[in-house]
DNA sequence: TCTGCATTTGCAGAAATGCGCAAATGCAGA
DNA sequence: TCTGCATTTGCGCATTTCTGCAAATGCAGA
């Protein structure tokens, strides 16, 4: 990806940013961060019934996200891959700079105080 | 963003996963890196509109993912960090891995001829 | 001031997406 | 085989999002 993509490619990325550009989703990406989780605890930690935790990991699922593994009656979900993680954290990073830039911008000495109201990044 | 991310976080990355969750919109991504472009020029290079390119570019600043410069009656759109791009070759990178994995799985000796044919990875 | 170019905005129809409910499927254990 | 749990699927409605057209805005130069 150097100076551009092929069409595939960009329709590939651009699924793929689809995946997460959808709260719930982006809620489930988080929560399965660290440990495989099943349906059931998806929607618990997500806040959603299991039929929509279900719907949603289907197409993370069919768009590579994540990945599943059926053990038991359960089937557990988790990220396709850890460099997903490194650039959900690298986008974060620059967001949440640039939110302090124009924090500071907005006022003559920065206002942490506004700022952690919005945001707390970990 | 080491285990979990606040409700502000998780949104944040969700609208701007959202950004770039359509192909118009990925390709005024591609379009723009390397050189900050006119409205004029995206929408030449992405191959739709000028006012389809302004009202997506208005959509991509407004999320910060790029940033505008007035020079004379022109303005100049350019990808507004350049951990974007990394973040974006990453997951890339990872998705055409598992296209690969995937279709050596599909037959017992890589079909180099088939993957060729859905992307050209750049 | 008038003209022309670059960009933006408002509007309306079309298309895609998300969600809840109910029913179906799959499977392990009694 | 029957039962119960975990998950998935189908359907319909509500909502959002996308796009093209026409008009408006902003601005530099004649």
């Amino acid at each position: 990806m150097k100076k551009a993509m092929s069409h595939g490619s960009c329709q590939m990325l651009g699924t793929f940013f689809a995946t997460f550009g959808h709260s719930t989703r982006m809620k489930i990406f988080c929560a399965l961060q660290g440990t495989p989780k099943t349906v059931t605890e998806v929607a618990v930690d997500a806040g959603i019934s299991i039929t929509n935790a279900s719907q949603h990991l289907r197409i993370m699922r069919d768009r590579g996200a994540v990945t599943a593994e059926k053990r038991a009656q359960c089937v557990y979900y988790h990220i396709a891959d850890p460099r997903f993680v490194t650039a959900a954290m690298l986008i974060h990073d620059a967001l949440y700079e640039q939110l302090v830039r124009e924090a500071a911008l907005a006022s003559d000495r920065p206002q942490h105080r506004r700022l952690s109201s919005i945001l707390q990044p970990v």
